[in-house]
DNA sequence: TGAAATGTTGGGGCG
DNA sequence: ACGCCCCAACATTTC
């Protein structure tokens, strides 16, 4: 008999609780990762390229083992139906996910088996804590972080992280129903991938090398550091978001560490997860939580559906420094700086009225860490309709937090080349400098008079 | 996890 | 010495 281990979005060893409980049946172990098309929209293609060398990376550690990562694609249902006719399974085992169609499959797979004798069995493998188990005094979800965050951390604890096996028993004879990684084709065709092979090395190693170096050097003072672009934060997200590392490690990590930063950095990261926990458990509630707005007055709002306005966006030619260059930064690495993700959002939805959902699309294109729930979650977040969102009126000025968070243009030059000989005192405000270069664009929008167009038009909603 | 407008305060220049 | 004005600097409020 053979135990399935369903491999999604949790591309380790190490803290893999659906892998420990498949090992503790000593059943021969079948890894398999399948590639579904259930999803109403596919990965994109940053995202794409990290899953490929994520699963790559994968593999090769399974190989240390002398087990492998057994591929597939199609529909996962009929897949795994498939091989229950041709290998005799005791087990699957999962980690669970939580969008609306990876649950209803996963529900799908689980009720098909129980009508036969194989055991299907879930575990949490990406959260803290449970969505079913987080709710407020009335019993339902949280709308505002800090009370859910308060809650959280209060009332639950989090289970300790297991480490990765050291053996595992597998059948050579699985590898013939195994697809190679190539034929997946997740690897784009565009030539666009030179970027993000130079900044990136996924994979769980990396992940935890990564982790290392943050702990050791930019875990203090990190709830200064992180507003400047030019610093580097954790870059952890890729690797979380495929569960490359995972949450409970992080965790523990962090309060083992806590005596040799100060607590507000510890604390500072912790929440960061804590967002995290709170995107996860408000799509668990909202399944549709990518197009509709949680707020309802906002699908009366009247965008203004631009395409010159938002290729420009996209292209990081909208004449405002600190927005071009994270949008280059975006394009060329496929990640973008924290702060810069609120600048750059925050003038596609108020400078220039674009619809949030435009904007959530290219990022969940372009991003590396491209999550199913982050991602529109921080992008209602930004535009005034999600929960606890940043209300209508507060709208960046994309001039002071340049001057802010990038004061001597660092950031800027080095994602915008047309402004590196642009002196300081203009390099914000390049249209205002007599000798401007001429192959850098005029503000598509003038700031103020921007600024209230979009008061106007958020209060009237 | 803002920014701008408006209000208040207090030191210094000056008649 | 005193009051008046100006205007940073800071605080509060409004969007």
């Amino acid at each position: 008999m053979v135990a399935i281990v369903w491999f999604r979005n949790d591309l380790r060893l190490t803290d893999h609780l659906a892998l420990d409980a498949a090992l503790k049946t000593g059943n021969p172990i079948l890894p398999i990762f399948i590639y579904d098309s259930i999803h109403s929209r596919s990965f994109g293609e940053a995202s794409k390229w990290w899953l490929h060398h994520s699963l790559s990376s994968l593999k090769r550690t399974l190989n240390l083992l002398k087990a492998d990562l057994i591929f597939q694609q199609g529909n996962a249902f009929e897949i795994l139906k498939n091989i229950a006719e041709q290998i005799p399974l005791s087990h699957i085992f999962w980690n669970r996910r939580y969008d609306a169609e990876g649950m209803q499959q996963d529900i799908q797979v689980k009720s098909y088996f129980k009508e036969t004798n194989i055991i299907c069995h879930s575990f949490n493998g990406s959260l803290l804590f449970e969505p079913h188990t987080i709710k407020n005094k009335e019993g339902k979800p949280f709308k505002v972080f800090s009370a859910f965050w308060k809650h959280c951390l209060s009332q639950h604890s989090v289970q300790e992280p297991i480490p990765a096996p050291t053996h595992l028993s597998f059948d050579k004879k699985f590898n013939e129903i195994s697809h190679t990684l190539d034929s997946l084709e997740l690897l784009p065709k565009l030539g666009w991938i030179k970027g993000l092979e130079e900044s990136w090395s996924p994979g769980e190693e990396n992940a935890q090398k990564n982790f290392d170096f943050f702990l050791k050097n930019s875990l203090k003072n990190y709830k200064k550091n992180r507003d400047y672009p030019t610093l580097k934060t954790s870059r952890l997200s890729p690797y979380i978001r495929r569960g490359e590392i995972s949450v409970r490690q992080l965790w523990r990590a962090i309060h083992q560490h806590a005596i040799f930063s100060k607590e507000v950095d510890s604390e500072c990261f912790l929440s960061e997860l804590g967002w995290r926990e709170f995107s996860y458990h408000t799509l668990f509630h909202h399944p549709d939580l990518e197009e509709i707005p949680l707020k309802k007055d906002f699908e009366a709002f009247p965008w203004e559906k631009n395409p010159n306005h938002f290729d420009a966006w996209t292209k990081g030619l909208t004449g405002y420094p600190i927005v071009d260059a994270g949008m280059r930064e975006l394009w060329r690495t496929g990640y973008m700086h924290n702060r810069v993700r609120m600048i750059t959002a925050s003038f596609l939805v108020k400078h220039l009225l674009q619809p949030w959902q435009n904007g959530e699309k290219w990022f969940w294109d372009t991003l590396v860490d491209a999550d199913v729930a982050s991602n529109p979650f921080n992008w209602q977040w930004v535009a005034g309709c999600g929960a606890d969102a940043a209300p209508y009126f507060r709208i960046f000025n994309p001039i002071l937090q340049g001057e802010k968070f990038d004061p001597q243009g660092e950031y800027i030059r080095s994602w915008v080349p047309e402004l590196r000989d642009v002196p300081d005192d203009f390099i914000h405000t390049p249209w205002l400098y007599e000798n401007r270069p001429s192959d850098y664009p005029e503000p598509l929008v003038h700031h103020s008079k921007a600024r209230e167009k979009a008061l106007k038009a958020f209060k009237a909603m």
